[in-house]
DNA sequence: GCCAACGTTGGC
DNA sequence: GCCAACGTTGGC
């Protein structure tokens, strides 16, 4: 099993939209970079991912979704209507992935970004390379655990 | 709203 | 293949 995580802009779409959807399972719709896409094309069912919102105040890690379908092509890319259109994507050419991912947890204290760079097992992170962007990121077991135990401590660090 | 860092595009 | 121009991401 491996360990991902994924942003998103909670003013578009929050952890707690996806608790309010049907199944509490979403598409994860959208990603319009290549080395994001090869990611979301690498994950199995089964695996999970840390649910990130970004451009945030502030901007933290929320809680946990898994992966219920791996991906698929992103119908978006060729709906005009869509903001993610893209003109080269069509149904024989789809170019763009997406995958189904289910509610897990929403953590019960959100670990901010700020806080995250403090700690040392953290040190390693895409997430918290300068300038990183990638939305779709892996991130190892370790990472993965250390944030989960995070989100469950009493008292703040 | 600003802007640094990044990815993509397209001229050459 | 280089690289300048451009558009986007995302922290602040």
């Amino acid at each position: 099993m491996n360990h991902w995580l994924i942003k998103s802009e909670p003013d578009v779409f929050s952890i707690r939209d996806l608790a309010k959807a049907k199944r509490k399972t979403t598409h994860w719709e959208g990603v319009r970079n290549y080395q994001a896409r090869n990611f979301l094309r690498a994950m199995q069912v089964g695996d999970r991912a840390l649910y990130y919102h970004s451009n945030a105040t502030p901007s933290a890690v929320a809680g946990i979704v898994e992966i219920v379908r791996t991906a698929y092509p992103d119908p978006t890319a060729w709906d005009k209507t869509s903001d993610y259109h893209d003109q080269r994507a069509s149904p024989e050419n789809p170019v763009w992935s997406m995958v189904d991912v289910q509610l897990v947890e929403i953590f019960q204290r959100e670990i901010p970004l700020d806080e995250l760079r403090t700690v040392k097992a953290l040190a390693g992170m895409e997430l918290l390379r300068r300038g990183s962007r990638l939305s779709v990121q892996p991130v190892t077991a370790a990472q993965f655990r250390t944030i989960e135990t995070l989100s469950h401590a009493k008292i703040r660090p």
